[in-house]
DNA sequence: CTAGATTGCCTAATCCAGTTAGGCAAGCGC
DNA sequence: GCGCTTGCCTAACTGGATTAGGCAATCTAG
């Protein structure tokens, strides 16, 4: 019987995972799964990590780190609508090509979690993108949220089919979308 | 022994799923958790449900069903901003007084169920906000997607608890949205 | 090169949830 | 009261998550 060492470690796992979440989605990543695709028994990955939530979370984090990354290097040196078309453009992308790596962004993390998490990098890049319009507080976090609330609700609701029977292609919705926003951040508050 | 019959059917087992969905949440309602509720023993409810997927099923289908009563209520004699207020605020006080149901609406469904579900009236709904203004097709189209993402993206995040750990109110960051969204379609297309 | 320490991976076993099969009795119609 | 229907039960199986403990593959020292 030759055993043979696969030399798994934590990070290996976790990555193993986020590409199985990608191919059987996400809520099916389990340690019997991961297991068979590592080529070892499901025993073994208790090794590196802890249990279920705890890979889970991993692979949440890793995603969350990975697409901060992406849109940081995407918005660099760019501003205004560029910026914004960007970093949405990113998480688009990231959402289609990813689809499992980005619901496990969704996953609902603890506070202490969530708060060493690239969530908040996530946010201050909102922010940084509302720094090339014209608005001040309490315009600002209002906008912080309206940006937040289009870019998921579309990405989700894409991912889940909802616009795929109907005849206008969705990227052209995307970018109606992203034009109508832009103006909206431009144009002065209503009166 | 004296056997009480508690006298299920499968219309109450889906009601009693939906009850424990807003309590524990939609992923943790399971056979074992539902038989509690109804003070039965788990394997009794298999004679009223299929499995578990069929139970998450019909509690999707209920929830799409209630929402959409509820908005055509709301909607009712109201049009152009007032019914786009109706209809979104009918979304946000559902999934915030039913977390669950809210969740079990966003149920992948197959293109089958989906399509016999309310699904349908849902969109129907959307087409009616949209006639209080002036678009004409593609822009309708991109019109009801961007109106679904955007109450569909709030109501995640709000319920995520995305929005919890910043200043401005909720409330205010939604009236805000409904209205510059209202000034977005009432406006021309941009130039 | 080899002995010992390390540790990656295994087997074995436990627990628990989902699911099925078959039995009993509570309430129905007569 | 008699039988039929059927709601609910017990018993059993399956499969996944998890833990404990053992063996052998690799690393390190000398």
């Amino acid at each position: 019987m030759t055993r043979v060492r696969v030399g798994l470690t934590t990070e290996r796992v976790v990555r193993a995972g986020a590409e199985l979440a990608d191919e059987i989605g996400f809520d099916r990543v389990t340690p019997t799964e991961l297991a068979r695709r590592c080529g070892v028994k499901t025993a073994s990955l208790y090794a590196h990590i802890k249990n279920l939530q705890d890979l889970r979370t991993r692979i949440a984090l890793s995603a969350l780190e990975e697409l901060a990354d992406l849109a940081a290097a995407a918005m660099a040196g760019r501003a205004g609508k560029d910026a914004l078309v960007a970093f949405a453009d990113v998480c688009r992308d990231y959402a289609r090509q990813h689809p499992g790596r980005y619901a496990a962004t969704q996953l609902r993390l603890d506070a202490d979690t969530a708060a060493a998490s690239a969530a908040l990098r996530h946010s201050l890049m909102l922010r940084a993108i509302l720094r090339g319009y014209d608005l001040t507080e309490p315009d600002q976090t209002h906008a912080v949220r309206l940006l937040g609330s289009i870019i998921h609700g579309y990405i989700s609701l894409e991912a889940a089919g909802s616009f795929s029977h109907s005849t206008p292609a969705t990227q052209d919705t995307w970018t109606w979308t992203l034009d109508r926003l832009d103006a909206l951040l431009r144009n002065r508050p209503t009166p």
